[in-house]
DNA sequence: TTGAAAGCGTTACCAA
DNA sequence: TTGGTAACGCTTTCAA
């Protein structure tokens, strides 16, 4: 491959001066034309003359020397889960498709942000780094004060973080665990259950959400005379559920909410193993999950599930739009979505 | 808030010359010692004032000018699948984090970008804005010609994609869906069976991974006289399932690999809800899944099902950093990793 | 209608 | 041991 002419792999992209030296004209006209500022400037045949030397060229802008110009980036980053696995559910699977979508409309680019941070400030500071318009936690521990500062003295427009409370100078985004806790809990009570079991995961970073919804439970059961409310261990393995079926007798509950789909899955097949039933009848063990996943839905009993509904991703797209373009906005929580009860056959 | 001395929200990120100023050097010393170049080059107290400097003022690097003065970014982006969701499973879940943590270590910054694409090309065009190092196609469609070439020329180190070839000027990663379709080809027909249904999602986004398992279930069956294949469509929707099921006596089938366990969790109820009994024995029907999730152990008969071993995360970090060192090393095909058969008692 | 030039924050090179 | 300066690619104001 010796020819001089075209290269496959070209040694330096080409820039903005290379399109205006193509096309004849000054690196002006072509950030004008490219960027549809050009309308009552640039005669409609130079215009056209740009296009297709950038086209010709295959010049694509480069957005840090842009957003360096303008001293602003447009990227929103969102921060992953980078070892608590499970967040990544079809539910937020679904819910990021459709706001990185509706962030495109305005102008956005979304952008899943997942390195192993020490500390919230450490993540905070490699975040800061890219100088995001806004920065979303919705996983892990939630922003602290210190790392909220630091993204807004590096200039992040919007910053928002998962939890009940916003810190200073943030948004909070707040999906209330408690309510989930509660519905499941009515539920139960309704039935007459009143020795109701919560399945606490081993598995880590599920801790907060998961004290939440014990919460929820008990604020159900604090209304009710006669109910107990108790905390049950339980990690995501054959062999614990089996453990804790068996340990069942001892413990005399008629009930349980065990967080979650998955968990409910998993104990349930353990408890009908170890020769108990599950179902709706006062002497069966009442089982509820939360997600409404699919394969719930094909045990029998079809299992009792606690849903998540998520806020409409272009609604939360407009809320970061309008705290980006105004970032003095008075910080505020705003919910992330709702629980309904959909009550199947294991309840 | 009248304060002029500090406002919470910084109207202008500090930038190295502010540091420089509040210590009193230069800006190319501060740039010396907060790289750690500064060894042997700067007085230690120099270097103490430079970074208490720093700290005071919460100083944070700026990405966009570091890779614009670099000529080259440290970005490693994946895009991310915009609308076929159930790419996201755990699996993949679990390798992203072990990679992100990877690309870390070695020095970059992994990030995931899942914009609306109209065409490959689009997409592309989305990513060389960011100048990234290298870009992995990891999902969707793979990269076309056009699109590589296109990241190439916007300076895109290295440009990996999935799928069996790699297009000029690209990598390829390859996982190779064959191999799950002969493994439970070969499986079944050692079982006895020789009348095998292959599942084809109905969903977008999987065909083209459904259409190789199905071509190594036909593989292993033309080495076996009077075995047959034939697809079935399957939503994934208890309806669907539930019309799948009721054709069954007319299909005449003794087996079925059910591309995943999800599709096979959902095939496996419908069955046993008409009245057929799945498992392994020859009147039985076999039923093969593939994922090896935790819900399809779970079932009765627990479900057989062809595992992904994907490649080890900084095996692939380490794969992408060479191709970055070397961006015109040879193009090759690049194993992701391979597939196992958990037998159990569904077949 | 177009061009020239300044400046965004960073780093590398060369001079002091 | 330190500082000045130029350059990366782009946008934008001002002048022609």
């Amino acid at each position: 491959m010796t020819d001089p002419a075209g290269p496959p792999a070209t040694p330096t992209p080409p820039t903005s001066a290379a399109v205006a030296r193509r096309a004849g004209v000054s690196r002006a006209t072509v950030s004008y034309v490219l960027n549809g500022r050009a309308a009552g400037r640039v005669a409609a045949h130079t215009q056209a003359r740009v296009r297709a030397a950038a086209e010709e060229l295959g010049y694509v802008p480069h957005a840090a020397a842009r957003s360096l110009r303008a001293g602003r980036g447009s990227i929103v980053l969102m921060a992953a889960p980078a070892d608590a696995v499970p967040a990544f559910g079809p539910l937020f699977s679904h819910f990021l498709a459709g706001f990185q979508s509706a962030l495109h409309h305005l102008g956005y680019t979304g952008v899943l942000h997942g390195a192993p941070a020490a500390s919230p400030v450490a993540a905070a500071r490699a975040w800061a780094e890219l100088r995001p318009a806004a920065v979303l936690a919705l996983h892990g521990p939630p922003l602290d004060a210190p790392a909220v500062e630091l993204l807004r003295r590096a200039g992040t427009a919007a910053v928002l973080t998962h939890g009940p409370q916003a810190p200073p100078g943030a948004h909070a985004l707040f999906l209330d665990h408690r309510e989930a806790g509660v519905l499941a809990g009515e539920h139960l009570l309704a039935r007459g259950r009143r020795r109701i079991g919560v399945v606490l995961p081993a598995e880590p970073g599920l801790a907060a959400f998961a004290g939440s919804r014990l919460a929820g439970v008990r604020a159900a059961a604090a209304g009710c005379p006669g109910a107990e409310v108790r905390p049950l261990d339980l990690a995501l393995t054959e062999e614990s559920a089996a453990r804790l079926a068996a340990a069942w007798p001892a413990l005399g509950l008629d009930a349980v909410f065990a967080y979650n789909d998955e968990y409910a899955m998993l104990l349930m097949r353990a408890l009908q193993d170890a020769g108990r039933t599950v179902g709706g009848d006062p002497e069966q063990i009442a089982v509820v999950g939360a997600d409404d996943l699919l394969p719930a839905r094909l045990l029998r009993p079809r299992l009792t599930s606690v849903r998540t509904e998520i806020a409409a991703p272009d609604r939360i797209a407009g809320l970061v739009d309008g705290l980006v373009r105004d970032p003095a906005a008075a910080p505020a929580v705003h919910r992330l979505g709702t629980f309904r009860l959909m009550a199947r056959d294991s309840s």
